[in-house]
RNA sequence: GGCCCUGUAGCUUAAUUGGUUAGAGUCCCGGACUGUCGAUCCGGAGGUUGCGGGUUCGAGUCCCGUCGGGGUCGCCA
């Protein structure tokens, strides 16, 4: 080794201690007579001092060191004086006294500096990600990535779980989201697709007698992004044969508990709270509430349907609904033109406009309170439990308008509002989604979650009379408002897998061909399995207290999927394109 | 595909809302300084205001287009 100690673990009693460190200049400071530097690298930071007395020509080099040069140097550790301890600093009780000096590498002036209060834009930052990430924010998230990782390899080899890999290179599924393709050399007109996720194998190495499984797996899905989506991105999976819901959710608890108290002290409630689908939609409006607060949402539809407000009347008859949340004390912090910005953000999900009221002592107070009998006023703030300075906002709409507009709405005035302590955990299940969902635009059922979920024991007679109603036994895991994990127990019976197939009107040749190798796999004895896949850098991500998952990926691409540190995706040979019998199609420049 | 925000010295930013030579801090370069730790002090260099066009006597500022970055709706089994 280069270096006898690193710059984070020296300390009083290593006095009188010749050392040798290795580390970047993070920091100089020129005095003539004596130079300063704080010397890094990822386990801390140690002052080190160059004395003219001590030796000129060492001293006279030092004075020259500059930002992120790469230095090692060996001396003496020394106490400091009394009066210049420093208590920002973990090693600040000593210092090293430098009687030997290499300069290992000299940097350019750095795109930004590493100790930057002020940080650069994040373009510059991805173009420079290796000096970006010497950033302690990155390297702190690195950190907590895999002490994250290895916290759950632990915890699933504890419990008889086995890693086992499955292919990058796999086949193209159509459903789901758009695939990345490889083109085969060989296979001339074939590709390759990346995995959206391991599901099919998984299933596979449950049916292979395989038991128990986790793998830490790299995902792609050709989607556009979002601040917690990337094009490639990490999943915990896991799979378990023998299993009903749970007993897979247990498991699940348990880990979530071990990560939550070893990296965040948090003891969290467990087993962790439930909810299904249903009661989630009609209380949150979502399937991924934010539980860090109440704010429920509350049906108006009995006095919609009285009231004078024709809107209101008129979405009852046409069998919308009227739903409403109740903003707590912010009748003073939202002026009306705030309100109107409100207006305008409902409007992005779709609600034609937002109804408010200001609820007073003794009644509403609202453009369009005159629409509503005192009785019907006194009704609505009874039904919203409002108090006076509050302020009661209203979606009417059709359902799933009013649920999104609503929801969405709810996030942003709990934030806006500050209604919870930003670095709390509020984990929960949500249960018994439905299996299915009409797209319309396809005029075909399409399933909610994947093609492979078993259906609730209850609802196996709707699939022939109302495939709508038919609840999966599937779950998601909420972290605060974030889906932080996905799964259910699968079909293991290729009869009921072939009748999914034919509700989502895939053919039995098409399903073969598609999804052969895993119908082949159930006929041979599967065994009743099922599992879940938690998103580990939205895991990270919220561990670290970010809002977004650029922050926790050491390499990610910008919302455009390019990689702005290594150019990708990139032109390639035309030698290239023509061995993979692919023919381009450009615009001439 | 839609909507919104954004781009000014290497970096972080200001520019009295269309008005003189685009200002500051930091970084960088030079000088002073033997106990600093956001070192301090003095001096210097550093700008095609992303790019292209337009309006105007005059554009960093307004308009159109374009490129990059971000947020979001659709999309994401």
């Amino acid at each position: 080794m280069l270096r006898t100690h690193t710059c984070g673990e020296l300390r009083k009693q290593d006095a009188d201690k010749q050392v040798t460190l290795c580390g970047w200049v993070d920091k100089y400071r020129d005095h003539a007579g004596i130079v300063f530097i704080d010397l890094r690298d990822r386990y801390g930071k140690t002052q080190i001092k160059f004395n003219l007395e001590d030796n000129s020509d060492i001293q006279q080099q030092a004075r020259s060191l500059r930002h992120e040069d790469v230095v090692r140097v060996t001396g003496d550790v020394v106490l400091r004086p009394e009066d210049m301890v420093n208590p920002k600093l973990d090693s600040g009780d000593i210092e090293l006294r430098v009687n030997e000096l290499e300069v290992l590498n000299k940097s350019l002036t750095p795109p930004f500096l590493i100790d930057a209060t002020e940080i650069p834009n994040e373009e510059l930052r991805l173009k420079n990600r290796v000096v970006d990430l010497r950033r302690p924010e990155l390297q702190e998230s690195m950190m907590l990535r895999h002490q994250c990782t290895k916290i759950i390899r632990d915890y699933f080899h504890e419990k008889d779980f086995l890693d086992i890999e499955t292919p990058i290179l796999g086949p193209s599924t159509p459903e789901g989201a758009r695939d990345y393709l490889v083109p085969s050399r060989i296979h001339e007109g074939c590709f390759y697709a990346l995995p959206q996720s391991p599901q099919i194998f998984k299933q596979l190495l449950m049916c292979a007698g395989f038991d128990r499984y986790m793998q830490i797996a790299r995902c792609f899905r050709d989607e556009d992004l979002r601040a917690d989506r990337q094009p490639e991105f990490t999943q915990i999976d896991v799979e378990m044969t023998f299993v009903e819901q749970d007993d897979v959710l247990s498991v699940i608890d348990g880990l979530i508990a071990k990560m939550l108290k070893e990296l965040k002290g948090i003891d969290h409630p467990m087993p962790l709270p439930r909810l299904t689908h249903a009661e989630a939609m009609e209380r949150f409006g979502s399937d991924k509430p934010d539980m860090r607060f109440e704010m429920e949402l509350t049906d108006l539809g009995e006095i919609a349907s009285q009231c004078g407000f024709g809107v209101f009347s008129k979405t009852m008859e046409s069998g919308g609904r009227v739903r409403a949340l109740v903003a707590p004390g912010a009748a003073e912090k939202y002026t009306r033109k705030m309100i109107d910005g409100l207006t305008a953000f409902v409007g992005d999900y779709g609600a034609r406009g937002l109804a408010f009221f200001r609820v007073k002592e003794n009644g509403l107070d609202s453009p369009i309170a005159k629409f509503f009998t005192e009785e019907h006023q006194l009704a609505i703030i009874e039904k919203m439990q409002a108090q006076p300075g509050d302020i009661i906002f209203c979606v009417a709409d059709k359902e799933s308008v009013t649920s999104a507009a609503l929801a969405a709405l709810r996030n942003r005035l709990g934030k806006e509002l500050e209604l919870y302590d930003p670095k709390a955990f509020s984990c929960l299940w949500i249960t018994e989604f439905p299996l299915l969902q009409f797209d319309e635009d396809a005029n075909r059922w399409v399933a909610e979650h994947h093609p492979f979920c078993y259906p609730h024991l209850d609802d196996i007679e709707l699939l022939e009379s109302d495939p709508g109603k038919v609840r999966a036994q599937s779950y998601d895991l909420v972290v605060n408002g974030y889906e932080a994990a996905s799964g259910s127990i699968r079909i293991h019976d290729p009869l009921i897998q072939q009748k999914i197939f034919d509700l989502l009107q895939v053919s039995a040749e098409e399903a073969e061909g598609r999804f052969g190798f895993l119908l082949e796999g159930l006929r041979y004895g599967a065994p009743p399995h099922g599992g879940v896949a938690l998103g580990l850098d939205r895991w990270v991500m919220l561990l670290c207290g970010y809002d977004n998952i650029r922050d926790v990926i050491a390499f990610p691409k910008t919302q455009k999927a390019s990689d702005l540190l290594s150019g990708a995706p990139s032109r390639v040979d035309e030698k290239q394109v023509k061995e993979l019998h692919l023919q381009l199609d450009l615009e001439e420049e």
